[in-house]
DNA sequence: TATGAATGAGGCTTCATTCAT
DNA sequence: TATGAATGAAGCCTCATTCAT
């Protein structure tokens, strides 16, 4: 009765009931049997497709990963009127992404979290990545005089610690303001805490 | 076998177990069976002192709140000179606390989130009442004219993000800065995100 | 192993296992266990086919009860003459099913008995919708002049527990007289307690 | 704290409380703890004093039976004219002391029924014992030409039944018609259900 | 490929009883 | 004799996964 699908396409149409169910209740808070129901197919199906329930949350996140990881694009290092803007766009895109997308952002955030020893240091390797790309930023804009002074390490974890926060208390509708405003906000407060005072310039034309 | 101990001391030794365990493998992954083996006692002891597993995670969570509320101490506003100092203050005791417990830390910022919907409202309540104080300061600031311009609402969600994240990631064992370098630095960056170009003299100060 | 019943055949067979479990040792005697060895299930299928032990054994009475009630018709009140003959044969309606079904009189006259508070005023609920047809039946009656004087109240409940205590006694096996005597006793003694002397004509000719 | 009472009072006093919890939630609904809160004395002074909760509830079952017991006096055969009065006396001593005593009322009728095969055999007993009375004075009245035909067996049966299920529905709260008002309609009934024809002038009397 | 009934290990909680003080 | 903290066997229910059709 549920109308013949390619193996694609049930496959993605049981990958979105799970990003709703997971997005909904978290991991734990799921059954197998929200999701099938939420996919209207039966509970053989879902092993078709996916060894356990476990597996196919592991498949989401990672995917979210990636799909942030594609968003973020390599900063041109060589122009450096340039850079800002393209700070900017990363966090953009990077922003909307997750915006557009909320479940993802309570699914990465949120369920992701605390799920056990295993998962947990995948999860820390994800953000090591992205910080490793933050930090990467910095510390060519501090060897090029653009970011001013300051630990690093420390700098990376505010700039993300900010950034999630912000997404998850967007998801979480607490503070609901529209993502262009969101982008600027954050993109000036970046600059604030990190840029070289004498590169306020470039800051102002760009906002 | 341990009549030893008094009512307190019994309800204790399971309250740390407890933080023992949850910290190391967070609610889902925490038996009560883990519990009791913590702490050496006989399964109906622990019903004993708490009525489900559950309750005394709650328990846990509002106690780390409770404490964190107790060391955020108001600002006295008459004084400008020594706002910064006073701001300063409440960021190290926080940080101080939390760092102190990092079992605290892995389950107020990992374990208790996403557990379920009831749960997570109440956690959002938490954030919700600590935020307060941190918008609160910071719009009184502006209106002094020691917080530069800005949306209130998006800065402190940034710094409290920042916080958090820096603890967390602290916890995680991949930024192990030293307590005060890490007060330090939170304080220069929120500092220069927020302060009003005019006070950065009171900064160098503190610094 | 069994997928080899339909669902209702399965949980018949469900309710046949706990009939003859709760039979034998009664509500509190009885584990899900011994219903599930009994029908030969795994554990989930039980709760596969019932919310809860409680919830199967609510089903049973509620059963036994509509069961009773069914085989109870109306009694024709136009035709004195064919009155004692109606009464005669609800009586041997109800005493046959549950002679036929000794498990049903031990649940419903002893296990169901001070379950718990709840349980137990719905137990008089129904004992109340039946005395209420003996009642109307008696107050019926003496207003016609069949049934003597007497406290309808009184000698109803009298009947009823007249039926209850042949009923529970021929199941423990104490009196294991054939069901026509029974029925025959009992209608004898009925109508000695209750006809109007002048009606004992039509007793005659029905015994 | 508890006023030092003698072994006797301490034991009377767990009696007592017992009997009321026993009487207000069942055996099963009963915890040890109910009974020791409504005694006032702590868990261990319970096993001081009875073996076990279920020892405890058996001998209260046990004197119940025996105060039943010791107000059903022998029946002077000698005596046609008397036999009716000691009849009714036996009634209404019997009933008089369960409808005082509801509890009794409640844990005899209630609260032991179904407990399990052990207990119900010898609650059997108990109501055979009982029976063997009623039996043996009909019988005697059949051959002195007092009672009339029938089944004794049958009858016998149906007259504890109408006992049993007054006094029940009397502590149900269905029925709570006056002590004097049930002995009586008890006795025209009985006499009405059981009494030769020849006999009724002697009822008359007593009535 | 799809179904959905069946499985059973796993985990939570209760409560009668014990025992050190 | 009294206490009450501690015990742990027992029993209920859940839910991810399997498998016969």
């Amino acid at each position: 009765m549920p109308p013949r699908l390619s193996k694609i396409e049930r496959r993605q149409q049981l990958i979105e009931a799970a990003l709703r169910a997971f997005g909904a209740k978290g991991f734990h808070g799921t059954q197998v049997t929200d999701i099938i129901k939420e996919a209207g197919v039966a509970r053989g199906t879902f092993y078709l497709y996916f060894d356990s329930k476990r597996a196919l949350f592991d498949e989401l996140v990672e995917d979210i990963y990636q799909r942030v990881r594609a968003v973020i694009k390599p900063i041109n290092k060589k122009d450096i009127g340039k850079i800002p803007g393209e700070i900017l766009g990363n966090i953009e895109r990077a922003t909307t992404l997750l915006l557009e997308n909320p479940l993802l952002i309570k699914i990465f955030f949120s369920d992701a979290v605390g799920l056990d020893a295993d998962f947990d240091s995948k999860l820390r390797e994800y953000y090591n990545l992205i910080l490793e790309k933050i930090r990467g930023g910095l510390t060519h804009g501090q060897r090029m005089g653009i970011i001013g002074e300051g630990d690093v390490e420390i700098l990376s974890l505010c700039l993300m610690g900010s950034l999630k926060e912000l997404l998850y208390q967007h998801f979480l509708g607490t503070h609901k303001a529209p993502l262009k405003k969101i982008v600027e906000e954050v993109y000036r407060i970046v600059l604030h805490a990190t840029l070289h005072p004498d590169m306020v310039k470039y800051m102002r034309k760009v906002t």
